[in-house]
DNA sequence: CAGTGGTCTAGACCACTTC
DNA sequence: AAGTGGTCTAGACCACTGG
């Protein structure tokens, strides 16, 4: 059994998820079987009962673990975690997961002022500038799906200077690293066809059906700090989502 | 201010949540503005700082309130709460607050041996039988879906028997009161066409663009108690997801 | 009944932000 | 330096589950 580092910078509660999350996909803790009691971790690991609690809690919320007032704490099922980010944020990951190669090829990248419909998701001016990114994504190097991103200007001027990263890797990666971090998307979509343009690009026929998707992505305050407008051909990509509900 | 009733018998961590949330919604704290320091609500309700975080934490979590270490817990800005819940798992919620009546026909309601796809679904062995409903759902009398929902019998038997209750109102319900919990939902979904049959209910016509989805949800445990197959033309509903990425 | 998780207290020290 | 949230302790009592 590992043991919790006092002088580890990280919290003794974190340790104690990692050590957990460990033994479940390690499949030393198979689904509906129970994990030790919070009495039991409170002197496996010599911390106090608050601090396993705060470290199940959130394993809970994670969807690694439930509770049962009683009778014990249990493992999950391995229904993907976290998959909505990862599917719908993180395209390049998802791609991977599923054994495929993620890259892209970027059109166009440039400073224009956007449509009203741009302005508004992003909250600017008539006189404010937005980063356009047209890129068309691809796994194993067939194109799968047409997108348009748009940041706000000057705020996302390293984005725009550093675009062509964008190409093979993820924007959300290259956002992160410059300092947007998402944290709430908004998306809406429903059945389209392709247009021409989008059928050219894609090597589809023009009218051929898909999901046509828009998304705004907020950053922890609220303020957004991207929007997407984006084609799936129906034929190419499955969406797969796993939503968690609250009780 | 309200106060906490110790009599109550509601956990107080839950009151306070309460207490806050009533505060936020009747825009006594706007979006962005600080609330009361945890000190200070210790203070002021009378309770330990425990308590104060456990309200705070699962406030935070529903995305109602977000922190910064060291500045203070602020209030989000209303952003559809759980929008993802409400919108792909109450479907009749979604509509009221869209101002439209919802409601449906049922077409169909039978026990049959279903399908390879629904049995692995519903992890059920070839000679179980699954309840199967079929319905149209409308907004203010036009149909808007195409929907056939699959149970695992004889579990939803009672949903079986009320299965009429589920033409106007939610499936969700009529589960949830026969104890079914719904907890995890996994939607894959896709662009595709009406088939002549689904056009010909959704009075649109064969070959129409729209969404595919496939929806299987589980319980706590991770069990399956449903299986939906939908159809909803590109032309009447615009899905609409908020997804919150944890960081 | 014993064991489980659910709620709660009254402290403590720390890291971070602001002035 | 003062105030904020982040982590942690060592207890306590309760409600629920199971044998």
């Amino acid at each position: 059994m590992p043991t919790l580092e006092r002088s580890n910078p990280l919290p003794l509660y974190y340790q104690l998820k990692e050590v957990l999350k460990q033994q479940i996909n390690a499949g030393h803790l198979a689904p509906h079987t129970a994990i030790p009691s919070e009495p039991e971790l409170v002197a496996q690991y010599h911390v106090s009962r608050a601090t396993v609690r705060q470290a199940l809690t959130e394993l809970v919320h994670e969807g690694l673990l439930y509770r049962q007032h009683g009778r014990g704490t249990f493992v999950c099922e391995p229904r993907v975690q976290q998959h909505i980010v990862s599917e719908l944020n993180s395209f390049t990951e998802e791609l991977r997961k599923r054994g495929l190669q993620p890259g892209g090829v970027l059109i166009v990248s440039e400073l224009v002022r956007g449509t009203q419909a741009v302005r508004e998701q992003l909250r600017l001016t008539d006189e404010e500038q937005v980063v356009r990114l047209e890129r068309v994504r691809t796994a194993d190097g067939a194109p799968i799906a047409y997108e348009v991103n748009y940041l706000p200007y000057p705020r996302a001027v390293s984005v725009y200077q550093r675009a062509r990263e964008t190409a093979d890797g993820s924007l959300y990666h290259l956002m992160a690293s410059e300092g947007l971090h998402p944290y709430i998307a908004e998306h809406s979509f429903k059945g389209d066809v392709a247009s021409e343009r989008e059928a050219e690009l894609l090597r589809i026929t023009a009218g051929e059906s898909g999901i046509r998707l828009l998304c705004t992505t907020f950053d922890e305050t609220g303020a957004p700090i991207e929007y997407t407008e984006a084609f799936y051909p129906g034929s190419r990509y499955d969406l797969r989502l796993t939503l968690r509900v609250t009780k």
